[in-house]
DNA sequence: TTAATTCGAGCGAACGTTCGATAGAACAGG
DNA sequence: CCTGTTCTATCGAACGTTCGCTCGAATTAA
């Protein structure tokens, strides 16, 4: 049972290419650069790793697995408010935590080609729509803002969030869901 | 005076760079499709722009100019929530008119390098603080919500609106705008 | 001996950029 | 008006480098 060994070199390999994706942009990172942070030759790199775009695309994949699995407590919360704020909460964390799985899921992902692309998307579309369902259960019938619109709204707050949240100016991660989701029901003016 | 030709091929030249760099990204986009795509040959392009990087710099320029100039009508406003809305309207409707331009700011302003890095990056904290100003005005000071975190998740709603806007199903910009800034300001159970 | 793992070397293609040549417009002096 | 010269704009061809990727051999482990 030698699996250990090649497990464990195939996630270094894969967290080689997702630190030099994060880092400099799918296009802009080599083979040959993963294959120094990873400790290996170039050829070497590919007994693991068959092409640049299976490695994009197991990077993604297994970030929309972590983010899953980060979110999935909110699943089986029966209290919309509360289901939002678990939710708000997982994709929060996980994006703090791994911030260049995630800096890769966001900007380097459209860089997947043909098939990959199109799972990749779906994927996308999956987890979009599981948040969707939680915003418009906390959402009033009658509400000046559409469903759609709320939604992407909220997305973007968390998204963007990457972008300038600093834990010793902002707080832990846990109040900063809280707050984001109190702006979201109720606005800063409330 | 042969400048209004001559400045008309450099405008060529810099949407043709403009639309390739959104569509595939700064580095996945090559000076020779760039060239193509504008009518001249590479050495011909080299006529213009005397670099890929230095394309990538006066296009995103360009785009901050014409963001100055879409959200300038905002700082002639006394009343705060009114001054807020004109910005936001005015962000939305260039982001919305221009996707392929706020697109490349977003995703490919961190491939220049250099100085040309640096001087778009102080263009963009420039803007972000006149954003900054507005929300600040518009914020009850005892809110539970710091003036850093507010103007964060409202940029993050606004920068996040061309991944999902459609006019067809989200109604015209200026609605949008106006239900953006109500969001922020009541939020959706409002 | 066999099978799993690693690599140096190199393939063909594409990259950003440059060079020398060329065609036409503009201008000078006769 | 003609002619020679300069300047602007353009291009084909190529430079050197780097790219993703592969091959055959060597090394290691069972």
């Amino acid at each position: 049972m030698q699996q250990p060994a090649y497990d464990r070199r195939f996630e270094d390999a894969l967290d080689s290419a997702e630190a030099l994706f994060a880092e400099k942009g799918f296009h802009a990172a080599s083979m040959r650069d993963i294959a120094g942070a990873a400790g290996v030759s170039v050829a070497g790199l590919y007994y693991y790793l068959p092409s640049k775009q299976t490695a994009l695309y197991i990077v993604c994949n297994r970030t929309f697995d972590d983010l899953d699995a980060a979110t999935r407590e909110s699943k089986s919360i029966k209290e919309p408010k509360r289901a939002l704020y678990t939710f708000v909460r997982g994709h929060l964390r996980y994006m703090v935590d791994n911030h260049s799985a995630y800096r890769v899921l966001l900007r380097d992902m459209e860089a997947a080609e043909g098939e990959f692309r199109e799972k990749l998307r779906a994927r996308r579309r999956r987890y979009f729509s599981t948040a969707s369902g939680l915003v418009s259960r906390v959402q009033p019938k009658s509400g000046a803002v559409s469903a759609r619109i709320a939604a992407g709204a909220l997305f973007g707050m968390l998204n963007w969030a990457p972008m300038w949240y600093q834990s010793k100016l902002d707080g832990e991660v846990d109040d900063l869901a809280g707050k984001m989701v109190a702006l979201f029901l109720s606005g800063v003016a409330s």
